[in-house]
DNA sequence: CACACAACCTGTCAGC
DNA sequence: TGCTGACAGGTTGTGT
């Protein structure tokens, strides 16, 4: 689900309620999402004050205040269904299906971690402990960032013969782009996701670079997108889905293209590395 | 080492 | 109506 805008937009919704507050009560409803929660987890967070709400890549990072063991930071990743929403009031009775943590705030708000298919996981962990994660260590550039340049990226993409569509989608290389956000980068930038990464290095990393920000700096603009089963942290779905340009749009006209729809099939699916790219064979070279 | 693919889990939708 | 298979935004582990 979340790629980088929408993990931004939820950030943004917690921190409005979440920042300054104290988590007053804390209910773990099983034992694990994709991993097991780190041991006494409700309990370590009980009590503790939010100081800041921070994001690397696809990554939550909720900073705590100081408590019994140190200030400890509280590391959420959404995976593929996983929603944080946020209301005013009492926790629901009974709790939704696949509420698996509810937090209640100090000034009576309750924050639900909610994911059908618990790709997601949380951990917490110390300040020293971040940068070495197992999660964390060996992610990229952050694309909005200035270290994410058309040298750098051509760099990462020295040498690999992967297809370009793959090599975005590795958090090493650049970190917090998924499946959708790459396709439209792609369509925008008029590189094929057939291209093999290494001779996308030089101008064609020059061309695809600001298109990159470009595309996410937009989608958090629309306040991220959201299919089916993602809600931003305030409840409200997103509206960067209706910019699409070719996500999701399989035999429909690519925008601008005047090429004969009847003729050409318009734009298509293909699957690479087990996952769906669509894009424009005549546009995307 | 680099890459492709299966696996993780649940739900939805299209087709029969 | 019910069944089956394909597919869904991510990441890790395994095998070649």
């Amino acid at each position: 689900m979340p790629e980088l805008p929408e993990v931004e937009t939820v950030r943004r919704g917690l921190a409005l309620r979440l920042q300054g507050r104290v988590l007053t009560d804390v209910r773990q409803h099983r034992p694990d999402l994709r991993f097991p929660f780190p041991r006494d987890f409700a309990r370590r967070l009980t009590g503790r004050r939010v100081m800041s709400l921070d994001r690397r890549a696809k990554y939550l990072l909720i900073r705590l205040d100081d408590g019994p063991e140190g200030p400890l930071v509280w590391l959420i990743h959404l995976g593929m269904s996983g929603t944080m929403v946020v209301h005013q009031g009492a926790p629901a009775d009974p709790r939704g299906t696949h509420d698996h943590l509810v937090v209640q705030t100090d000034d009576g708000w309750t924050v639900t971690y909610n994911d059908v298919r618990r790709f997601g996981f949380m951990d917490l962990i110390r300040e020293d402990e971040v940068e070495t994660h197992p999660m964390l260590a060996s992610l990229g550039p952050e694309p909005l960032g200035n270290e994410f340049n058309a040298a750098a990226l051509s760099e990462a993409l020295e040498g690999k013969i992967t297809p370009i569509k793959a090599a975005l989608l590795d958090q090493t290389v650049v970190a917090g782009l998924g499946n959708i956000y790459v396709c439209e980068a792609l369509f925008r930038s008029g590189i094929s996701p057939k291209r093999l990464a290494h001779t996308v290095a030089g101008r064609r990393a020059e061309r695809l670079v600001p298109v990159i920000r470009d595309v996410l700096a937009e989608a958090i603009e629309a306040g991220g997108s959201s299919l089916r089963d993602f809600k931003a942290s305030d409840g409200e779905l997103g509206y960067f889905q209706h910019s699409f340009k070719v996500y999701g749009r399989e035999g429909m006209a690519c925008e601008g293209c005047d090429c004969d729809l009847a003729r050409t099939g318009g734009i298509q699916r293909i699957v690479q590395s087990g996952r769906s790219t669509f894009y424009c064979p005549r546009r995307q070279r």
